[in-house]
Order: C-alpha cells, then structure tokens, then sequence
DNA sequence: GATGACGATGACAACGTTGTCCAGTGATCG
DNA sequence: CGATCACTGGACAACGTTGTCATCGTCATC
C-alpha cells in the first residue's frame, strides 16, 4: 500500500481511501492512485484489514467428517451457498471420524477467528470449545449432538426413520428383520438403532439380537453374511447409513436371492439399481443449509436459548423394500 | 494477550515466549501464565500472528467447480489431505461453472493471502491472477488449462480416454456411435470430443454430426432421444462426464432396448447397475493431489518453468460397452 | 482584508503479535 | 569486593490497515 502511495504520489491514507471508496478525494488523485494500484497489482490485505477492524474475519469454518463423502459434499454446498449470501468465506476440514482430528481443526479454526463454527461432531466431548461459545462465537452442531456444552444442534429424526423403515418391512411380511448399523459410539447409529427397536415393538417383530451388527463399515459385508445365515436367517435388512447400504448391495451382488432391503440415507441412483434401493432419505442440503442459517441467526444478534432442530426423514419406497419373505 | 499478562502479572512479551515454547521462561512463570491462558480461555491470534511474521498465512485456496460432485469432492478431499500434510487449512468455493464467480472466488482468497491456490478453470481468462502469479502465488490450474497466463496444470488425457471409448464400441461391431457432451466451451468437453473424433477414424466408424450432442447436462435427455431417432439411429453411446451419464442413464431405464454406453467418468455404484455401466475413469483423487503437490512443490521453492501434468485415463469395462449393435 | 466554510490531504495511533534489544538480578569467579 | 556472566523479564517497533483528527489551500462572504 505504501508503495502504491510513492508511485501516486499521495499518503497511504489516501490510497486507503481509494480502495474503500471514501469521499474526498479529487478525481484526478484517485485517477492515479487506482493506475497505480492497477500497476502493482495491488491487493488489500484481508488479514490486516480484519485486524484493524476487529471485528470480522468474514469466514466460517466446516468441520465434517469426510468431504468426499456424498452426504457431507452436499451438506457442504449448501452450507457454502448460504455462506456466500452472507458474504462469508468457508474453511473445510475433514476429521475422518477422529475426535482429535475434529478438535485440532475446530481450535484451529477458532485461533484463525472463524465468525462462526459448523461441527459434524466426531467426538462426544466438546468442552474444548466452550471458551470459544463463552467468547461469543456462535457454533452449531450438525448431525450428532455435542457432548459437555450447550448449543445449537440440527439433527434428522433417526428414531423415527428406523422405525418406519422396519414398519415397511414389516408391512410386506417380513418377521425376520436385521439391522446393518454403524459403531455403537456414533449417535446416529445408537439412535438409528434404537429407532429399530421401537419399530420392531410396534410392528409386533422381534428383535433378536443375533440380527444386529453394529461395527465399522469394513464389517457390513461380514456382518451381511452372518444375519443371512442365522437360524433363523434375516429375509430383510435395514442398513445404517449410505457406506454400508453400498457395501451390502455390492456383497449382495452376488447372491441368488436377495433378502429385502430399505437403506438409511438416499444416494445417487438407487432408483436406477435392479431392484430400485428403497431409503430413508433425508436431505444433506437441508441440514447444511439449516446450519449455516442458525450460525448467521446468532451471527446476526439472535442471543435465544440454544436449539435443537430436528429434521424430518422420509421414506421413499423404490421396490427393494417391498418384496416379500 | 494483555489480559493473560495482566492475570500472570508478566509482560505481553513474557506470555508471548510461553505460547511459543521460547526459552528463557521461569518454571514457575511459565505455570502461571498457563494458568491464566486456560482460564482466559485465551487462543492466539493467527491473523495477528501472519500479520507479524509476513510470511505464510497457513492457508490455501481450493476454487472448483461444485463441492457436491462426487468428482470435484473427490478431489478437494484429496487436495485437503496434502494440505494437511504440509500443516495448511483450506478454503474452498464453488464457482458453478461461472467465470465471474471463478474469478471473485480467486481474488477473495489472494486477499486473504492464500499461500497458494488450486483453480478448477471455470472461464478461459486467468489475466487477472498474472499480479498473484508474478508477485509469488503459486497457482495450479487443474482439470482444464488456464488462459492468458502460463501456469502449472494437472489435466487427464481426454483424448485418449474418449478416442478409446469408440474403440472398444468399434471393437463390439458398433458403427453409429452417438458422442453426448458438454457445452463446448467447456475444454474438457472439446477434448474428448476430439478424442471421440480421433476415435471414430481410427476405428473407421464414419463421424456423423448429427450423432453429435454439445450442451448442458440438461438437455442430455432430449440429445439421447434425438440421437436415438436419427437416421440409421445410433447404436452405442459415449457420455461426456459423470452427470450426463447420470441423465441419460435415468432417460434409458424406461427403453426395452438400450444401446451400448460408455461414459467418461467413473461413478459409485456404475458395476451394480444392470448391464453395469462401462466407463474411461480417471481418478479424481490422483487429481486432487497431483495439483496439490505440485502447488507445495512451488512453495517449497521449486521455481522451473510451469509444468503440463497429463494423467492417463483406463477404460473400464464392465459390460454396457460390449453389447453388440 | 479578515473570517469562515469546505474540500482535499496527511500524520498518527491502534488492532494483536513477535523480533530485537536492553535492564535487572543473582551467582560465579578472579 | 568488583567484574563478568547466565538468566529472566520488559520496552519498543513493526507487520498492513483504517479511524480520528489536524492541516492546508481556496473561495465566497461580510
């Protein structure tokens, strides 16, 4: 900036001037100060400028498990679309499930002055950030709940969308249901699961134990060929969440008689898969978007009691849910 | 900062040696200065910090074209991993295949000091960036080359991939051999058109324009449908990226008799389709992470002349390519 | 001709950090 | 006992901006 003033001729201040569009400068100054400027190429920076102020970094940061991840692009983009609106910059990072990874990066962001923090939580403890929440930085959690603090949580109703799923099942015959699901210590697991078991209870099936897995999606294709074989064997299936329905249509692939199947999380053509994958959807983009707009709520002054907003699921059924025992 | 030192009862300076690991620190001073951070909940000013030191901001600019495909978040998640290895955050925005977007997009994050940036050209003009260039930000370009200005680029050999498409349609009997592309200002587009070209006079399959579609994913339906009714009606089909394979996909569910297809792009789920769906893949990953290090390559003070990286691409066949007319 | 108003410009401090340099405080040594 | 030294701590400037206030012409007015 001090040489775009030398080579104009004028005070840094203003150069300032210029680049913030203040009144009070001749034409002709500006003239020369913008050729200048244009000359040097130069820029203003973000950085010092946020400092001066002080108040506003103008970004946000995302924190999510897995970009490449379908469900966490699109909550992403929505995320980032809202952003935008704003006029606000988005830092990623994926935590790969890793509490300390989720916490390396929320600090991280935090130091860099994030307005605002998005968390997919990976861990159950988040007392880490409660300075930040205490210092007035707005943070909103998405998916799964946080641990040790209090704050804004956008979830999708999982209870509700396993118990349909089950329903479903249970509607076309089937009394032999099994449940393909995530680690134990994931809250959409745990949560997925025991909507499983309340659907079971009203759909008046038994829920057997030796139907359930519940472990990494490395497991899903081990976990698939134990529940077909129990004695009873599972003539449907309920899968957790979209990298294990994958899984397990790809190890089903191969078998001549395919047990029922309804999936947690829609994805890209399971409607075009033979039988067309029946889902609990639920819209990434929503949860993205609802985020981002509570963190701009708060951003914007609303200083209301924490909330917690739970999105509704929707079961759409697309045929592999729909054939019989 | 000021506030710890108050707290401890030190100077700034002295909480400044103690965030910094410096030595020269009483024990005990160090103690209690701890304390007084961790009561304070005190986290150091990165911005500050950049402002100071001058040199890196810890960051780099990731600009594509769409978080939410798969392709591009492929390739962020890639990008962001080598980025991590090398301890820096990522900023990252989607342009929409919009050339104003693409270019606010970039400016923004060289305000903001990017260390380094990653552009997935969505414009032919990158004149603006020559300033960045020139005064050391390093900038690779990847997907499609940049215009206006020499810089590192990371594309996959289009060409090759969709001449031998054709081929191994050619090599099933095909010979009306429809192309459905992308709008052709889109360089990827052009190119594998030109590969499709290459393709057919290698093969020696007459190259009919009217088998030619050039447009916006949205019109892929309406292309297949003309395509398909032209005169003697195409009998195999090469798609031009992953979203139009989607479409026409979706368009060919309803047909009884389908004609061969393969698509540029690979996608989750292409072997479980019913015929699984063929495809020239290239992994958008090794993308991602080639432009990646390049990009450190550069800010570890590699200062050759600007590279042309060209990725092979590999036919996969997996069965609608070998259908015969 | 002095006064005031106004438009254009600049000097300076401050944002939160750290690098540089200097000052005190004991301890050690001759 | 004085000089030197190691160690600890602080004052100050600077990074690139901008907000505040002061300065300096110029011109119209009385």
């Amino acid at each position: 900036m001090s040489d775009v003033a030398r080579l104009a001729g004028v005070s840094i201040k203003t150069v300032s001037r210029v680049v913030n569009d203040e009144p009070g400068v001749h034409t002709d100054t500006a003239e020369r100060v913008l050729a200048a400027i244009e000359r040097l190429g130069f820029r203003r920076n973000i950085g010092a400028l946020n400092l001066r102020r002080g108040s506003s970094t103008g970004t946000i940061g995302l924190v999510l498990e897995d970009v490449a991840n379908p469900f966490y692009s699109g909550l992403t983009r929505a995320a980032e679309e809202v952003a935008r609106r704003h006029g606000r910059q988005v830092l990623t990072g994926s935590s790969d499930e890793d509490a300390g990874r989720e916490r390396e990066l929320s600090l991280e962001f935090c130091a860099r002055r994030v307005d605002g923090l998005v968390v997919v939580p990976a861990g159950r403890r988040h007392g880490y950030l409660a300075p930040e929440i205490a210092s007035g930085t707005p943070v909103v959690f998405v998916d799964r709940p946080p641990g040790e603090v209090e704050a804004d949580t956008v979830l999708v109703d999982n209870v509700a969308g396993a118990a349909e799923a089950v329903e479903h099942l249970a509607r076309h015959g089937h009394r032999r249901i099994a449940f393909l699901g995530d680690a134990p210590g994931i809250f959409t697991a745990a949560e997925r699961l025991r909507g499983f078991r309340e659907g079971c209870a009203r759909a008046g099936v038994e829920f057997d134990e030796r139907l359930v897995a519940r472990g990494p999606e490395e497991e899903a294709a081990a976990s698939l060929a134990r529940v077909l074989a129990a004695d009873p064997p599972a003539t449907a299936l309920v899968t957790g969440n979209n990298r294990i329905t994958v899984r397990v249509l790809r190890a089903l692939a191969g078998l001549p008689r395919r047990p029922a199947l309804v999936g947690f999380d829609d994805f890209e053509l399971a409607d075009l898969l033979d039988p067309p994958v029946s889902v609990v959807a639920l819209d990434p983009g929503e949860l993205g978007r609802a985020a981002a707009e509570l963190l701009f709520a708060r951003l914007g002054g609303d200083s209301s009691p924490p909330r917690r907003i739970v999105l509704p699921v929707r079961l759409v059924p697309r045929g592999s849910g729909e054939v019989g025992p």
